[in-house]
RNA sequence: GGUACCAUAGCUCAGUUGGUAGAGCAACGGACUGAAAAUCCGUGUGUCCCUGGUUCAAUUCCAGGUGGUACCA
């Protein structure tokens, strides 16, 4: 007895384009559940500014993974790797069909390649490595790198801290150069991934992002952000809609300009979004009206 | 209708004592292996309103036109 192609279709595209409709029709055609690819929409602190889906949607259609976290949890790209490995597992014995829908790029990619298995961060280090960074910049960090991993000071861009830190975090904490650790190898899956990306005229877009924004303010997103100011130093915290609404509340700009800066920065990290997309060479390309094509096709490579 | 002022990037405006131009805000392109809605790198995108005149050379000076703003009728 030949056993039906099971897929993964991923299901992403910039912020505000229409991935939740779309993909609520979708799911619903194809009776099957909805994985989030969306880093933010997993903590369940942050509803409002990351825009997950009301109530009523969540109830079409069974969705995992939104609201799983708190802010105060650690979760990284790894993490979301293993947690989709053992999910998709699970759920791929009840249907042929799985959707994952979000627009997080290194999540995606994660997915889609798998992640070299790296020692996870030792936070002291990190922590330290953070601090000298404050104190000397980033020329002790990446005279260091140098030394211990002359293959990722050539590959890293050394200007970007982050970068460097966690180069030099792994270096410190493994007694191995980072670079070792990357088999630049993509990880071989038991199921096919499909790869759906949504896409509109730029300028439709940002009217849709304005719109989404006027939103979210109804909705309280200013009340929302108040309550988590005290918790601004976490990482879950620096996403946009809410570090914004921080920069009022310490009083550092005005409320206008935080609702601007708001607008802006979803604006460029749509693009970014975008740009991280376009590098995918088996994307197919939809508009996110075209629910039937996107049918199709998704019924095609069942076949 | 008259007088004055204005017309330069998507927007607000600088500027060039005549040698084809630059700020802010926007916008755009790119990178990405455990913080990724993070972080980092890069780009001026222009018929200087139009037509003619003076000049080696006009976005700049002159004339006319067009559009706008203010005031006077």
């Amino acid at each position: 007895m030949k056993e039906k192609k099971q897929i993964l279709v991923s299901i992403s595209g910039p912020t505000a384009v229409g991935k939740t409709n779309c993909s609520l029709s979708i799911a619903e055609h194809f009776k099957t559940e909805i994985i989030s690819c969306d880093s933010r929409q997993m903590y369940r602190e942050m509803k409002i500014g990351t825009a997950v889906p009301d109530p009523e949607e969540l109830d079409r259609v069974k969705h995992h993974f939104i609201g799983k976290l708190s802010i105060h949890d650690y979760y990284n790209a790894s993490m979301f790797e293993q947690d989709i490995s053992s999910l998709s597992a699970e759920l791929f014995q009840k249907h042929d069909i799985l959707l994952m829908v979000g627009g997080s790029g290194m999540y995606l990619d994660a997915v889609l390649y798998g992640i070299d298995d790296i020692p996870d961060p030792d936070m002291k280090i990190r922590e330290r490595l953070i601090l000298q960074h404050e104190t000397e910049g980033l020329e002790p960090l990446t005279a260091q790198l140098k030394t211990l991993d002359p293959v990722a000071y050539d590959r890293i861009d050394m200007k970007n801290p982050k970068r460097v830190i966690r180069a030099l975090e792994v270096c410190l904490s493994s007694g191995k150069p980072f670079s070792s650790f990357h088999t630049r190898s993509i990880k071989q899956r038991d199921f096919d991934i499909l790869m759906l990306g949504l896409d509109i005229p730029r300028e439709t877009l940002y009217e849709r992002i304005d719109k989404r924004i006027d939103i979210m303010l109804e909705q309280g997103l200013e009340a929302e952000a108040r309550i988590l100011h005290p918790h601004q130093g976490l990482i879950a915290l620096k996403s946009i809609g809410y570090r914004e609404f921080f920069q009022y509340f310490d009083g550092k700009v005005s409320r206008e300009e935080a609702i601007h800066l708001i607008r802006k920065n979803t604006r460029q990290y749509a693009r970014k979004q975008i740009n991280w997309l376009k590098r995918y060479k088996s994307m197919h390309w939809f508009h996110p009206d075209d629910v039937d094509g996107m049918i199709s096709l998704i019924a095609q490579n069942q076949k």
